[in-house]
RNA sequence: GGGCGCAUAGCUCAGUUGGUUAGAGCGCGUCCCUGAUAAGGACGAGGUCUGCAGUUCGAGUCUGCGUGCGCCCA
């Protein structure tokens, strides 16, 4: 007996009963320990931060990562599942000053580093228990209570061992970059607040001249350059005669450096003239062409791009003489004077390394280049593909303290030069904004924006002024001082090397399986082929602590990869920051200790310098380095005992999902460290993993070594040059792809309008109200089904809300109807499983019959078990019905493990909603009158064990999507009929510890899957047809004709005739391939074979053919094999194989057609015929009127009618017992009916009065 | 400004290596069924496949250029 299947089910109660169910069985942990031999399935936890309440767009990616470890273990595989927390970082730092309504590192400084900190221990872990509830009640089985937390002390000295694996190797050094800077406040901003804060203002914008040093005359540039000439032609093809242009021949320039100095100037464009004075260099894009210019009342020739001549003369509203052009790469290496002279005549500071005496200036200076040779350091022409002539004048400022872009410029001059010997960083302006006393006399100590008039007085006074305007664009300011402007700055920071293994993680990622797959070349390979080094460090206070240690008198700098590494450093002090602490707050977390502010405090003995100390920098690192570092992190790696066999054992990933976010987030850390600390280890292996590494090292020595030598700034000398400190264990090598296989990135989720989701807009409903009102199998599965999960998810209740009747309820019904019958039958598995004996067949005849054994193990109640029982025959020797269906089912889950292999969840879910459709709306249809009837035949059982077989399979294909309403169904249908016997003589305790379904092929019956589709077919035009016609399904009609362009599938057909006749309510069917005087015959060529054979040919191959008449063609054909087509350029020899016949229902008959098949009505309707019509329209009028009275099923009724039509009367005698059996009808009158309620209705057209009572 | 992606029915989305009538669900309309029953089912209407150009015998599909939207980065 099964429990009863309410049919009103509240899933959401339902699957409340089966989360307590798992929990108090311990079932994941059982899903688990079954598995403990499989083979290994990784799956990573991407951290999220748990100091949010979570919102839908969580809840799609928890479903993800549910879903893929629930399949493979369900696959056989062990899938362990950790959780994380990601709980460092500046958002938290923000939420926290949210908190306490302080702004500015100075107020947290103020508010004291210590107590801030624990508010952000607290502040992380303030929605743990919405995250985890969310994640129990969504079935995300995931280990919580072994979560890793980036915080902890174990994970933090991962991270440090992966930080001075790095710094061992080079591959973490101190550099500048760039940041927007918020000078009043002294702190950087992050992007996302700098995109807060931008805001349009007019800034001056100002044309600068750069005097060049030399004149043009020395460039040897002739006018038949191939650029210019192609610059003219182009201006004559263009039509477009210059205002006042000419070509003249070389100038007079002066004579070298001499007189030409003041003739020649390049014309520079800023909207931010207090860089002027911090100049380096000017930028021209090499593939441009540039004019040198005179201007009308101008005594100096200007160069600009050539576009921009005209609309600069313009703006200055003067005319212009073209004496020159020339392309931007023949400017490249010209030099000039800058406009401010601190910098340029400052003397040069080598001077004292070189020992060179007459070496006054910097700008007079010259280096070794690495390539042979030298060059003048600085204030040079360099060439930029990032210059533009969209604004400006193509020839660009370059002050690499003040743009992101300007420092690249730089970093990459710096390069071409031997060390010690390029350009450095000139900075005139303090921290606080204010320019130093390297600035400009009448700047200096103050406010740089401020400077900007009297800096464009300047220049004017000096002549380099060539023009000036103000400039309308958006510019940043800080978001918590609107006032403030923001400005860009050089910071310290720390880098790590990342461009050194560029091709490395190119070559990794190369070999990643994305989905969708353009994520790897696209998104995520361009990010990689751009790749810059990365900026680590971050100026705040709750974050992984940078461990690295610099001497303060030598700058000597070592990293220290563990606390206890730490506590053994020769004259360690200020441990007793901590203990102090911990003392006076004896709850405080132990795992702060190796975090600021008592970290900060702890310094030892410099092993450079006698009686120095080694004092931390007092930087934390980006939060994303933490969450990348998982892979090893999570397990304490390597310093925690166990953790390397962890390690190795879950290393790399098969799989891990996000969303598109993580591109330049998690998925871009975990491969760069991924890539860094652990290699590739393909090419040598294990053995040759020693020989490949010293190699590598050196390289990387080589790579470090310069650039940071070349650092002047930086006050670190390379690790390697020191005595080094003891290594750190060496990391394994692994071969590509690392550290995950396969990942999915999720698209973005969006909320109910179409917008970002937002709190503030309420564009989506809290994932509790959801579980609530629809239940988390709803969610789940409107995540799988309804889009592949990397495009964005529109979120819409509506459509969470229909996935209950489209797939749950619909397949529940399926469930609900076998549950009913089954008890009205006594339809019961336990008992027929337990009392087997003789012999047995699964699918014979092939597969002989093999002897029937006891079942002590019912187990998975597979198909294998199912054949075991009583009563179960052979699936071949079961009606067509059932084995259509179980071959649909076994197709089904082939199709959805071939889809799930290849991580398409969306796939697989289209091929389980087909099949629950063909289960419910074919087989459990056509198969009503077998569980009706009330004999117990062979057919019957035959259609329980189907059913069954169905029910069960499909509950465990479906236990992955939907692990609730599989469970539910599972429970009942197989764990508790079974009762209360032993575990061994049970079936599986769970859906989810059984195996996923095996398809067997064996089942599946091409032909019959094909006829049966052909079946449906024609039923659906039959009623397509009877739509046309306007003719009711009630009214039944003596003919239907089924006119079929192949006759494979003819003799099958007519065999199921009867099916077809019931379905479409005629008395008969004819199947026909005749030509018919209601059908028209196409042939068609087959396109995808003539067309290569053909080619042009086809078109006119087409038009004969649609002239012909198809019905000749076709028996021609039929006859003789094949036919000539005689085209105009010859004939065409066309068999059987390379045609398609199209049927065409002519006009004026009731038909309908398909592709190879018309329906067509026998329309004719005959006395008889509508009578019987009637009399099922009259039963149909009483079986309303019973419900609308609340009759039970059983009810025996007197019925009454009393109706004026001849016809209807007679209709009512002729089917008289038909309509009493029908309607439970004892009496049948055409008389009132004497206690019974009239009502006044119509049958077809006729009125009557119909009298109804309980008998 | 750059990169990536998307654009197909009123809505949400499928659409395999280019191939003859572009599909599904919802919604809508018409109807059926009334022993799965506060369900279930069928049929229908509804499309310039974002625009333009190209490649091809043939383009929703491939290429180029626009337009619009989204995301990431400047």
């Amino acid at each position: 007996m099964f429990q009863p299947v309410d049919s009103s089910v509240s899933f959401p109660k339902l699957e409340e009963e089966i989360s307590k169910f798992w929990k108090q069985r311990g079932i994941y942990e059982k899903s688990l320990a079954a598995r403990a031999d499989g083979p290994t399935f990784v799956f990573y936890e991407g951290p999220p931060t748990a100091n949010g309440l979570p919102h839908p767009g969580h809840c799609l990616t928890r479903a993800i990562k549910d879903l893929f470890p629930r399949y493979k273990t369900m696959r056989g595989c062990r899938c362990l599942r950790k959780a994380g927390w990601d709980t460092h970082g500046l958002p938290v730092e923000v939420e926290v000053c949210k908190e306490l309504g302080i702004h500015s590192k100075e107020e947290i400084e103020a508010y004291g580093v210590e107590p801030f900190i624990r508010k952000c221990v607290e502040s992380v872990f303030r929605y743990t228990r919405e995250w985890e509830q969310l994640t129990e009640r969504l079935g995300f089985w995931i280990h919580l209570d072994e979560a890793y937390v980036t915080y902890h002390q174990s994970y933090v000295e991962s991270v440090w061992w992966a930080l001075k694996t790095l710094f061992d190797r080079g591959l973490l050094y101190q550099g500048h970059k760039i940041v927007w800077w918020w000078a009043q406040g002294g702190t950087a901003l992050s992007a996302g607040e700098v995109g807060q804060g931008y805001r349009e203002v007019a800034d001056p914008s100002v044309f600068v001249r750069f005097p060049l040093v030399e004149g043009i005359r020395d460039w040897g540039l002739g006018i038949g350059d191939e650029c210019l000439a192609a610059a003219s032609t182009r201006r004559e093809a263009d039509q477009e005669p210059l205002a006042v242009s000419q070509i003249k021949s070389p100038l007079p320039l002066g004579e070298g450096q001499g007189e030409g100095l003041h003739d020649v100037d390049l014309l520079v464009w800023t909207t931010t003239p207090w860089t002027l004075p911090s100049n380096q260099f000017a930028a021209v894009k090499p593939d441009l062409e540039y004019s040198v210019v005179s201007f009308e009342g101008e005594s100096r020739r200007v160069i600009i791009a050539s576009s921009l001549v005209e609309s600069i003369a313009a703006k200055v509203k003067k005319s212009f003489i073209v004496e020159r052009k020339v392309a931007g790469n023949n400017l490249v290496g010209k030099r000039y004077r800058p406009p401010y002279s601190y910098f340029y005549n400052l003397p040069h500071s080598a001077s004292q390394h070189t020992g060179q005496e007459i070496m006054p200036h910097w700008g007079e200076m010259k280096g070794s280049l690495r390539s042979g040779g030298e060059d003048y350091i600085a204030w040079r022409v360099i060439e930029g593909d990032f210059v533009t002539t969209d604004t400006g004048t193509g020839v660009v400022h370059i002050a690499p303290a003040f743009g992101e872009v300007d420092y690249e410029v730089l970093s990459r001059e710096k390069a071409k030069f031997e060390e010690f010997e390029g350009p450095q960083l000139f900075c005139d302006v303090g921290s606080d904004g204010k320019f130093t006393n390297e600035g400009p006399d009448y700047c200096q100590l103050r406010w740089v924006k401020d400077c900007d008039r009297d800096i464009v007085r300047q220049l004017k006074a000096e002549g380099t002024l060539f023009h000036q305007e103000q400039y309308v664009h958006d510019y940043p300011f800080c978001w918590r001082a609107e006032e403030d402007p923001l400005i860009q700055y050089p910071r310290r920071s720390w880098f790590i090397r990342t461009t050194a293994i560029k091709d490395k993680m190119l070559a990794n990622n190369s070999k990643i399986h994305w989905l969708p797959e353009h994520i790897r070349d696209g998104r995520f390979g361009n990010f990689l082929e751009t790749n810059v080094d990365w900026a680590l460090s971050r100026e705040r206070y709750w974050g992984t602590p940078l461990p690295i240690w610099v001497c303060e008198k030598t700058g000597h700098a070592e990293a220290v990869a563990s606390y206890e590494e730490l506590l053994a450093k020769p004259g360690l002090s200020g441990t007793e920051a901590w203990e102090k602490a911990k003392r006076k707050n004896t709850d405080l977390p132990d795992d702060l200790r190796v975090h600021k502010p008592y970290i900060d405090s702890i310094a030892y003995d410099s092993p450079k310098a006698a009686g120095a100390r080694m004092r931390r920098v007092s930087e934390v690192i980006d939060c994303w380095f933490d969450s990348g570092a998982m892979p090893f992190a999570q397990w304490g790696y390597p310093h925690k005992t166990g953790s390397a066999e962890r390690f190795r054992d879950q290393f790399p990933a098969d799989f891990i999902s996000e969303a598109l976010d993580q591109t330049r987030g998690w998925f871009y850390s975990l491969l760069a460290i991924s890539t860094l600390l652990f290699g590739e280890g393909e090419e040598t292996g294990d053995g040759g993993r020693g020989a490949e590494e010293p190699v590598v090292s050196g390289q990387w020595s080589v790579v470090s070594a310069k650039p940071q030598a070349a650092n002047s700034e930086s006050q670190i000398p390379n690790p390697k040059s020191a005595n080094p400190p003891p290594p750190a264990p060496r990391p394994p090598s692994h071969p590509f792809p690392h550290p995950f296989r396969n990942c999915i990135v999720l698209g973005l989720m969006l909320g109910e309008d179409g917008g970002k989701m937002s709190k503030s807009k309420r564009n989506y409903r809290d994932p509790e109200d959801i579980f609530n009102l629809y239940g988390a199998d709803a969610l789940r599965w409107f995540f799988f089904a309804n889009q592949p999960p990397w495009t964005s998810i529109r979120y819409s209740e509506q459509a969470i809300k229909d996935c209950i009747p489209e797939f749950l309820l619909r397949f529940w019904n399926v469930y609900s109807f076998f549950v009913i019958y089954a008890n009205i039958d006594g339809f019961d598995p336990a008992a027929a499983l337990e009392k087997v004996s003789g012999t047995f067949c699964r699918n014979g005849p092939k597969g002989a019959s093999h002897k029937r054994f006891l079942t002590p193990f019912p187990g998975q109640l597979g198909p294998d078990v199912l054949a075991t029982a009583n009563g179960y025959r052979p699936i071949c020797e079961r009606g067509e019905l059932d084995r259509w269906i179980l071959g649909e089912l076994n197709r089904t889950v082939a199709a959805v493990v071939e889809h799930m292999d290849a991580y398409e969840n969306f796939n697989a879910c289209a091929r389980v909603t087909e099949f629950v459709d063909a289960l419910s709306n074919w087989y459990v249809r056509r198969s009503r009158d077998r569980f009706w009837s009330s004999e117990q035949s062979v057919d019957k059982l035959d259609a329980y064990w189907t059913l069954y077989e169905c029910l069960l399979t499909t509950s465990k294909l479906i236990a992955p999507f939907v692990p609730f309403l599989a469970e539910a169904m599972w429970q009942n249908l197989a764990a508790t009929t079974f009762g209360d016997r032993s575990d061994s003589r049970r079936p599986k305790e769970s859906v989810h510890l059984c195996d996923y379904p095996a398809a067997d092929l064996a089942t599946i019956d091409e032909d019959l899957s094909q006829q049966m589709a052909m079946m449906r077919e024609i039923v659906s035009l039959g009623r397509s047809a009877r739509m046309g016609a306007k003719l009711k399904v009630r009214q039944p009609l003596s003919r239907v004709e089924v006119v079929l362009a192949d006759d494979a599938h003819q003799p099958w057909l007519e065999k199921h005739a009867a099916l077809i006749r019931d379905e479409l309510n005629v008395k008969r069917v004819e199947f026909t391939q005749e030509s018919q005087p209601y059908i028209s015959y196409s042939v068609l060529p087959d396109l995808k074979r003539l067309g290569p054979r053909l080619g042009k040919r086809l078109p006119a191959l087409r038009k004969k053919l649609a002239e012909m008449d198809g019905g000749e063609l076709l028996s021609k054909l039929k006859t003789d094999g094949s036919v000539s087509i005689s085209l105009d350029d010859g004939p065409v020899e066309l068999d059987v194989d390379d045609i398609q016949v199209r049927l065409q229902a002519k006009e004026g008959w009731a038909a309908a057609q398909g592709h190879s098949v018309v329906v067509v009505l026998a329309t004719k309707l005959t006395e008889e015929l509508i009578r019987e019509g009637l009399a099922r329209e009259l039963v149909r009028a009483i079986q309303d009127r019973r419900k609308e009275m609340g009759c039970e099923f059983t009810d025996r009724i007197a019925v009454g009618v009393v109706t004026e039509s001849q016809e209807l009367q007679a209709a009512i005698e002729q089917f008289r017992d038909y309509i009493r059996g029908e309607t439970l009808a004892v009496e049948l009158d055409r008389a009132a009916l004497t206690g019974a309620e009239s009502v006044e209705i119509k049958v077809g057209d006729i009125p009557l009065t119909l009298f109804v009572k309980v008998a």
